[in-house]
DNA sequence: CGACTTTGACCCGCGC
DNA sequence: GCGCGGGTCAAAGTCG
């Protein structure tokens, strides 16, 4: 029967087949999905020998990490995120169809430097967009001349993408209140999913940031939020609510140049001792956040681990 | 009236 | 070359 099935996942229990329920999760990275998928089909097990009860995220990911940097590298808010992965799409999907392992878990590489990526990059996705409205304006009635503006494109350079990194947050809303203000400008049906998958912009003039939400379909109390991009503003001081007490100093002061960070980094900024100086790692509580935001549960350390290292192995 | 959402159509890259 | 899926656009609708 569908139509219960439908009913199922809807009504899906987060804590009825598992412990932990957040997991690093690799957009356009199928191996590490159906691991995060395995993870969270897998409740009690200990990943790799860890053992979540008592290591914490802290000691597992500890190392030279460099707060300032994390604040620096993302001036975006994660307010009520638990696990955060760098998501190279560009590389992934372009330079990596072969890679389709874990290992092309990759930092980005080309974005902090090559002239390539980093100026044509913002410019690529700023030109791009304008360019492509503008294509876009003329319909119907210049269809010949718009194809031949579409091959016009200054080069036909692969369309770079920023950096991505996603977030996954245990929460009953969809978009979450992130103290920067995105407008919605699409949403589409995710294959093999119930649920759509939303398109943000950041409102903000000349910024260029977008995420995307969607919910796991693996398990739908998790939300996924996908940020792409770096804002290059602060966040709205006119905001409803009281989204930007939720963030984290460091995150409020970041600044506006940036490029990507090692993902132990963000992971760090992110660890219970940020948000939870108490000690209690197995559950982390965001400062702010309405109860319904603040059922995030640490990450398979397992995963997390691996996670790390595949990042440190391919680091440049 | 401006800001924002909805939604169908379109574009593009990729795999077959 | 074709089909598919992800991503984006933009007109229309909604809301405050």
């Amino acid at each position: 029967m569908s139509s219960n099935e439908k009913k199922d996942l809807h009504h899906y229990d987060p804590f009825q087949g598992f412990n932990r329920s957040t997991f690093p999760f690799f957009d356009d990275n199928p191996s590490m999905y159906n691991q995060a998928a395995a993870a969270l089909t897998a409740p009690t097990q200990n990943f790799q020998g860890f053992d979540p009860s008592y290591m914490s995220f802290t000691d597992c990911l500890h190392g030279s990490v460099d707060y300032n940097s994390f604040s620096r590298a993302f001036d975006i808010s994660c307010s009520s995120s638990d696990v955060v992965s760098p998501i190279d799409d560009s590389n992934c999907k372009k330079i990596g169809t072969a890679d389709n392992s874990v290992g092309n878990i990759t930092e980005n590489p080309s974005t902090p430097n090559s002239s390539v990526s980093s100026s044509s990059n913002e410019g690529a996705a700023d030109e791009d967009s304008s360019k492509s409205k503008k294509d876009k304006q003329p319909k119907g009635a210049e269809d010949a001349d718009d194809k031949s503006k579409k091959v016009n494109k200054p080069k036909k350079e692969k369309r770079q993408r920023e950096p991505r990194f996603a977030f996954l947050t245990k929460s009953e809303i969809d978009h979450l209140e992130d103290g920067y203000r995105w407008r919605k400008y699409g949403q589409k049906a995710v294959k093999n999913s119930p649920y759509p998958r939303s398109y943000y912009r950041c409102t903000s003039q000349k910024c260029t940031v977008k995420k995307r939400v969607e919910r796991s379909f693996q398990d739908p109390s998790v939300v996924i939020t996908t940020y792409e991009g770096q804002h290059n503003h602060h966040i709205p001081a006119t905001l409803r609510g009281n989204a930007a007490g939720v963030l984290s100093p460091s995150i409020l002061a970041s600044s506006a140049s940036m490029g990507p960070s090692f993902p132990h980094e963000f992971l760090s900024h992110l660890l219970p001792s940020t948000s939870n100086p108490g000690g209690d790692t197995n559950s982390l509580h965001y400062q702010g956040l309405a109860p319904h935001q603040q059922q995030l549960q640490v990450p398979d350390y397992g995963l997390l681990q691996d996670l790390v290292s595949s990042f440190t192995r391919q680091a440049p």
